[in-house]
This record gives structure tokens, sequence and C-alpha cells, in this order.
RNA sequence: GGGCAAGUAGCCAAGUGGCCAACGGCAACAGACUGUAAAUCUGUCCUCUUCGGAGUUCGGUGGUUCGAAUCCAUCCUUGCCCA
């Protein structure tokens, strides 16, 4: 399969330029995908323009990763329909140091290979290029009415917010990195999200106009879930690759949990495994979904990719730790098996007041499990409150001194998955 | 600078003098079902509450009124049109 084939056959492939194929059948091509340095860490939407670069350079061809520490300064119109805040300069350069960071942990940089990745910073040539010389050389190229028709550009004039100038301008800054590269790293390919298409199709143009050359580009479909959320958001929040920010064990259990749907395109977007070991993978999954061999396999090939077969490691044994405990009656459970467990929120507490004997919606307020009694009474009467797993539905219920676990512990469960432990002082 | 619209809970959005803590949808949280899913159904969803209520909201500020998200004035913000 050539690399186009396969991005095909993944699902990884929704626009692409004439004559692209031909390109990169035709010799070593250079192609670059640009990331936004708007954290100091990658979530798992970028995860895709870096499978993406990897796929590339398994080709043997050459990635470019583009960091737009410039362009990151501006805010990029598209899909957002809202003007963006403006990152302070400081900022983005703890971000840039921890994205190439990241970067630097998928691609081979090694300078001895042909194909070598090779990072790049768009400060680096916007820095000196002043105001009156890119109207000059880059504005003049391009027209309003072409850079108004672009969708990113067009939801916003057609919106209630309008767009300013600055971000209007951002597709000339990216087309202008794609001319950049074009003309200094020879980068005749750029990759990047379907929402990117408008930005890169103003750099082939410009490239077309300023330079007279030729320049390609394919763009990936954005990710979605089957049921219309966004796709890489849990509780928590986002879900990054930096195991500071999202543990190994969170992220496992971020693949592990999705839907069969879901899991059945992604286990081909975010995993290397070859048509045959996918094709007999869901076949399995069809006999017996139950067994979610496909979440288990999506999720392993993932968290070995970004976190190492360490990181695997160290979810699984979470996993099977938590799990297991879960299910698990409290009597079971030692008391090193709850002051080690996994995910739970600790705290003290009087035990002059246990002793007495608290109802069990002060408790709850006093203990910060809930916010308030209000809420708290609300929890208990909905069934969402265990204490020791065993489930309290009267709010009259009385916590005593005999609730205590080898007479410290106290186990509070919110839901399935919210552990509190409460530890007698 | 002139004219016209709009600003309501996390988001979208109804309400245009009392029946309004404010219809509906999304998101979120919990329950049932289940496969640590999805879909579905149920409850909660401004804050506090002794569950009887109490307190603070409808861009800001003043005002009219017994009573305002709703009327008036003014200011701010956004969009559209004109200059």
């Amino acid at each position: 399969m050539t690399l186009i084939e396969e991005l095909i056959w993944r699902g990884m492939l929704q626009d692409i330029m004439p004559g692209t194929e031909e390109q990169l059948n035709k010799e070593m091509t250079s192609a670059y995908i640009g990331f936004d340095p708007t954290a100091d860490s990658l979530h798992i939407g970028s995860l895709v323009p870096i499978l993406l670069l990897v796929h590339l350079q398994k080709a043997g061809h050459k990635p470019i990763a583009l960091i737009g520490g410039a362009t990151g300064m501006i805010g990029d119109p598209s899909g957002k329909s809202e003007e963006r805040n403006l990152l302070s300069r400081e900022q983005l350069d703890i971000n840039i140091a921890g994205i190439r960071k990241q970067l630097e942990k998928h691609l081979d940089f090694n300078p001895g290979l042909k194909n070598s990745a090779e990072l790049v910073n768009n400060y680096d040539w916007f820095r000196d290029l002043g105001f009156i010389d890119f109207l000059r050389d880059v504005g003049k190229h391009i027209t309003v009415n072409y850079m108004m028709a672009k969708d990113s550009v067009k939801k916003r004039i057609e919106g209630d917010t309008g767009i300013s100038y600055t971000e209007f301008a951002y597709q000339l800054m990216q087309g202008y990195d794609y001319y950049w590269l074009y003309q200094h790293k020879n980068c005749k390919l750029q990759m990047g999200g379907s929402d990117q298409w408008g930005n890169i199709t103003t750099g082939t143009e410009l490239i077309r106009r300023k330079a007279g050359g030729e320049a390609f580009a394919f763009t990936c479909p954005l990710i979605t879930k089957a049921d219309g959320g966004k796709f890489g958001k849990t509780e928590k929040g986002n879900v990054w690759l930096n195991a500071e920010r999202t543990t190994s064990y969170q992220f496992y259990q971020f693949w592990f949990n999705a839907s069969d749907k879901d899991a059945e395109k992604w286990i081909k977007i975010f995993t290397f495994l070859s048509p045959e070991e996918i094709n007999t993978l869901l076949d399995r999954h069809d006999q017996n979904p139950a067994a979610r061999e496909l979440q288990k396999t999506l999720a392993r090939e993932i968290t070995v990719f970004v976190h190492g077969e360490e990181g695997y490691k160290e979810a699984m044994e979470t996993t099977e730790k938590l799990f297991s405990q879960q299910s698990a009656s409290v009597e079971t459970l030692s008391a090193a098996d709850l002051e080690n467990m996994e995910g739970i929120i600790k705290f003290e507490y009087s035990r002059e007041k246990i002793n007495s004997g608290i109802d069990i919606v002060s408790f709850l307020a006093e203990t910060g499990a809930l916010p308030s009694k209000g809420e708290a009474r609300k929890m208990v009467q909905n069934g969402g409150i265990s204490i020791n797993r065993n489930k309290i539905n009267d709010i009259a219920h009385k916590i005593s001194s005999a609730d205590l676990l080898y007479d410290t512990y106290l186990l509070i469960q919110k839901g399935k998955k919210n552990y509190y432990l409460l530890k007698a002082r």
C-alpha cells in the first residue's frame, strides 16, 4: 500500500489536492504540519497530526513539525466562533518547549537519516519581517475577496461576533509559512485537520503566485464521537499527552471507555496495526463485544505509543487493582489497599464528631465530599452515595464510630467513580 | 459621527409590567439498564436551606411603578447600514 492508499483505508484522508499522490511517488517529499502552542502540552487532538507525520516518515518522506510561535500570538479563527485571547510571549515560550519535547518522542530526528524529522518555529522567520515588508511581499498577492471566501472567515463574518483584522490576517501568516518552507526547505506538502484546508490552500496559492511553484496538500477528517460529544474530553477535562497532566492510567481509561462505534473507527486511525490484524480484531469483537478486546487493544496500542511500555504497565496495574477493588466488598480491603487506592481523595475528620454520631447530610457537606448540605441531601435522595459500599438512601442516616473500618477509615462513594477516604483523627 | 438591531443561567435560546429563579434544547452530575460502553429511560441542574422556605439574578447605573428581565433615561459592548 502506498501512503495515500493506507491513509484512505484508515479513514484519515478528507481532502487531497490533485497531483499529491504523484508527487509522493516521484521523490522523497518534505511535508509539514503546524502545531499551535496554546498549552505546554499537546492533547490527544494533536495525536492525529503527529500520526500523519509518523506515517509520512515511515513511508520514506521527510516530516517537518512547525510550531506556531508567531501564529500562536495571533489566533487561528478556524473552527472558533469567537475571537481568541492573546497569549503572552513568556507563556508561548514555555508552551513551545513542552511541545518540542513531546514531538521528539514520536519522530526520528536522527540527523544521519536522509528523511530525518525537523522542527521549526515560525517565529524565527516572522520575527524580523516588518509589517510593511509583509504587506508588500505577501499581502499584495492575495485578494481580500479570496480570503473572505474561506469558510472559517465567512462563518465569522456572517455570525454576530465578527472577526478582528488580526485573526482575519491569520491565513496569510500560515500561507507565508508554507511559502517560506517551500523556499527554504523544499517543502512541497502540507497536511492538517480538515479545518485547516482554507489556510492551507492560501499557502499553495501564495506559492503559485509568488514563486510560480506547485505545492500540495491533504487533510485528515476531524475526529468525532458517535454520540456527538467532543472528542478528547472526559469529566476531568482535556486528555493530555503529558503524564503530569493526564496520568497513563487516565489516558488508558479514556481509550478503554470508547464506545464500540468509536473504537471501530479509532483503531484504524490511532494504531499502526495492519489491515489484517484489525479485521481479525473487528471480527472477534463482533462475536463477543462484551469482552471488549477491541477497546483493550486500542487502549494498549495508543498508551504504549504515547507513554511507552512502562506507562502501559503502570496503567494496567492501576486498572486491575482499582477495578478488582471496586467490586470487592469493604471487608476484603486492607488498610493499605484503602490508603493506596488510585484516584481516591483523602482527608482527615474529627473522631469526636463521628463518635457522637452525625447525620449523613451534614457529614457529607462538612467533609467537602459535596459542596453544601442541600446538594448532599439531593445526592443521597438520588441514591448516589455509598458509605463502605452500602448505599445510603435515608437522609436521616447517622454516621457513627461503628462505621469506621480498622477503627480509622471510612470509604465514601459518590456515584460509581468518585471515591473519598476519610481518616479519623 | 448618523441610523437600525441585539446583550437573559456553563452554552444556545424563550419570555416583553405581577402567574418568573425565568419555557425549551445542549452540556454537566446522579440513578436504572449494561460490557468500567453506547443507546434509552428517570431525577438534579443560580446560592443557601431546619425542605416550610430564604437570598441574589436577566450587559452596567439611575429612574417610573404597590410591583420591572419586561417601561423610561443614560452608559458600555457587539453586529448591520450610512458617512
